[in-house]
DNA sequence: CCCGCGGCTGAACATGTGGTTAGTGTACTG
DNA sequence: CAGTACACTAACCACATGTTCAGCCGCGGG
């Protein structure tokens, strides 16, 4: 519940604008935008409704100090326990599974802001994508990854995939057995996840061959640069 | 052309609730269950919202009507052309670019049915992960992908990464250049997708092996703490 | 020609939610 | 101590949306 408390400080310590805005952020990982409900937020913050339009103005407005506050929380874990690791699936997955519920909530939050086309996702998507290219590159140029033919591209996949591992709905849960989501069932996925990662998955490369030609007959002639 | 007209119908010709069915089929594949509005889906049907419950009795009534009539699109599809091409992954995308706009429909509304955990979703998510199981242990059968140690979760991760491709949020297409996801974002993706398939990405096993022993020391049984 | 019946409409109703505002208590300031 | 400023609340409003309902309309049967 608590959401980024600085220090050690208690829900009951921090200024009303932050308990709101630690509720919102919680509320709107788990329903969304446009589901959250402002009275509920303001009832789990222990506020009346009024105050959220006192601070923030609007629902909009808390959106956007929500967007802030998690994009800055998020890019400041990356920045400091980041790119040490390796890649960006296995880095988040293990967060993911070592952190306090913290954690779990920003990245819902962002995925939620993602799938519903925030103005914040743009921003979140970016720093995603940009430093899981940059970490393909490296990875690429130490030997320790495969070179890619569009880093780009795979730098969205893996944005796409570790996404939907961290967001996985329940149903898809439920065929593995679970309730829903947890660190029990990340741990599971991540061992074919990593499996395909390190070792693929096909034998032959009929389908690869189909999936390039394909996107080179797609792909018009006007964004035609240097063939893989 | 629009979604699911049998023969060469047109939409004057339907009767009033196959018209709102379809409406309402692409107003849930856009928006979901929740945002989906009565009044919008009468408006497109042409019909008034009044008529709806007069059909269906419900928002939720209408929704099951939906979902049943999805399901067995769908599953129609799959049956015909289905798993005759080989992986569920490779047959989701040239069904998706390949297919009427129809399909796209029909797969949104899938994946927004999981994502918000209908009724059907579970039956969705079964029909999906069954097949794809089946395909990758006929695959390692016969030689042409490679064995994997837990065929439930890789096919739970194949049906989570379709998914996560043929619904790709607008922020992450946007990252490729593209407005929204189409037909070229898809195809551009599925090179790095097949490569990853085929040839994988990491060039050493330690990863992998970390995600073993994790997962491996976090099944204890059936209930544990989830801290450790 | 009238009757009735079922598809269908349009307006009304109920509820829930975003947003506003008047007023209250309190803490700081002169 | 008086006053002011500000955080805060409760009641209220406007509006969207699911739902209901009384009735209209067109058509087939007496």
């Amino acid at each position: 519940m608590s959401s980024a408390l600085p220090g050690g400080a208690r829900p009951e310590d921090l200024t009303a604008p932050a308990k709101i805005r630690s509720a919102a952020i919680a509320h709107l990982a788990r329903d969304g935008f446009q589901k959250a409900n402002l009275r509920a937020i303001a009832a789990d913050a222990g506020v009346s409704a009024g105050l959220i339009f006192h601070h923030f103005g609007s629902k909009k407005g808390l959106l956007t100090a929500c967007d802030e506050r998690v994009l800055g929380v998020l890019t400041e874990r990356a920045r400091t326990a980041g790119r040490a690791s390796g890649s960006g699936l296995h880095d988040l997955h293990r967060a993911y599974v070592s952190d306090p519920e913290d954690y779990r909530v920003h990245v819902q939050y962002m995925a939620r802001a993602i799938a519903e086309d925030t103005p914040a996702a743009e921003r979140f998507v970016a720093t995603l994508v940009e430093e899981s290219e940059e970490i393909f590159r490296a990875g690429a140029a130490d030997g320790s990854m495969r070179e890619s033919s569009d880093p780009r591209a795979l730098a969205v996949l893996n944005v796409l995939i570790s996404q939907a591992l961290l967001t996985m709905p329940p149903p898809l849960a439920r065929a593995l057995g679970a309730e829903r989501l947890g660190p029990e069932v990340l741990a599971r996925m991540a061992v074919p996840a990593l499996e395909l990662f390190t070792r693929g998955l096909y034998t032959d490369d009929t389908l690869l061959e189909a999936a390039r030609d394909a996107w080179a007959s797609a792909r018009p002639a006007s964004s035609r640069k240097t063939e893989d």
